[in-house]
DNA sequence: CTGCTAAGGCAAATATTTTGCGTTTGAGGC
DNA sequence: GCCTCAAACGCAAAATATTTGCCTTAGCAG
């Protein structure tokens, strides 16, 4: 479709989109982000800002897919032996990176989005990772198991909602509590109890 | 400062703010979301487009700044004579605006402002409202009673956080669920042994 | 190799944002 | 009430950004 990540892949629809991408990346580490520009992106990337417009329509939805990008899932997740060694190792990275000004400019920009399915599709990819951490402890025998939906209500929410909304009320301390709080809820009402996926 | 809300109340700045602001509501109303531009809205509230470049600094944070608005409570707190009553029908008029189109606009808006401070405030009045209905809570002798930050990490966080990113997800038999199961959680660790405000 | 279509280039036409400068407004001192 | 002063606005020109029509190119399929 539209900005779909690639419609010929390795022809020229992908090489245009990753330079343009690769362009976005370098602009936005370089100058101030009211200086951002679509000419500016399309003279770096070498095309005209007739084709950026075509295919993403503005800037803030060119910025909304290359933030998109950041914030889906690339390192293999650490392994830590347990589930909530795991769940700390990945949320704690996740909180360090999106403190960062540029980090809390990649989650605005992803909000920014006007398409509700760029933001679904992300929130989709964390789900997906829970659910992989969630498989590993079942794989060693942890039980019990909080359901997904557990985790996203009582750990990831609280999370990007204080990163969103307020940001220096984050820290380690709070995110070990929300952790241990919902494995121990997990204990006291086991998951099957609600019809989680 | 630059976007504050009446720097002389009663003066010319603020009747040029609120008419502005309502040429704001009114076009959101009447015309799709790509079409709203600040020339179009200068001419509906009878300022040149200068007017709102210098003090708005561009549409983004015109909306940001309207959508804040709309963001604050205004209605005073239903009085069920219960904090989960109380909880109850304040999330659930929240979740039922915020659902609709307009509703996530109104978030998608104040969440795409460059401002930190601006998302800041409407944090602060979501803890102060949920502080009003703990200090009425407290008033009738309800107790225990979870703190501030329990609610907000309990409660409005899963809320808002589906709200962005998945609000098909969202309905009232999850609402009750958040509720209760903090209500109950501040029954099995009394509030007073976190230091919360 | 040939035809076909999606995507891109180019440049003209529009629309927007920015800026300099003169004018108005309203607060405060007298 | 009158005067002074600075902030905020209006206006219009200039600078930028966005949209559009038309033509060209690239790459897939037969």
């Amino acid at each position: 479709m539209s900005t779909k990540s690639a419609a010929r892949p390795g022809g020229r629809s992908a090489r245009v989109q990753q330079a343009v991408h690769e362009a976005v990346r370098g602009l936005d580490g370089e100058l101030a982000r009211e200086r951002l520009t679509v000419p500016l992106i399309a003279e770096r990337a070498g095309v005209t800002p007739s084709t950026i417009y075509r295919r993403w329509g503005c800037l803030r939805e060119l910025l909304a897919d290359v933030a998109a990008q950041r914030l889906q899932p690339e390192a293999p997740l650490a392994q830590t032996g347990s589930l909530a060694g795991d769940l700390f190792a990945w949320t704690q990275e996740y909180m360090e990176e999106m403190t960062s000004t540029p980090g809390r400019q990649v989650l605005a920009d992803v909000l920014g989005s006007t398409h509700q399915e760029r933001r679904t599709r992300c929130w989709q990819w964390q789900r997906d990772q829970l659910s992989l951490l969630l498989e590993r402890a079942a794989s060693r025998g942890e039980a019990p198991l909080p359901g997904v939906e557990q985790l996203l209500d009582g750990v990831m929410a609280p999370l990007i909602y204080r990163l969103s909304y307020a940001p220096h009320t984050l820290d380690e301390a709070r995110l070990r509590h929300w952790i241990r709080q919902t494995l121990d809820e997990a204990v006291a009402a086991p998951s099957a109890a609600r019809g989680e996926t």
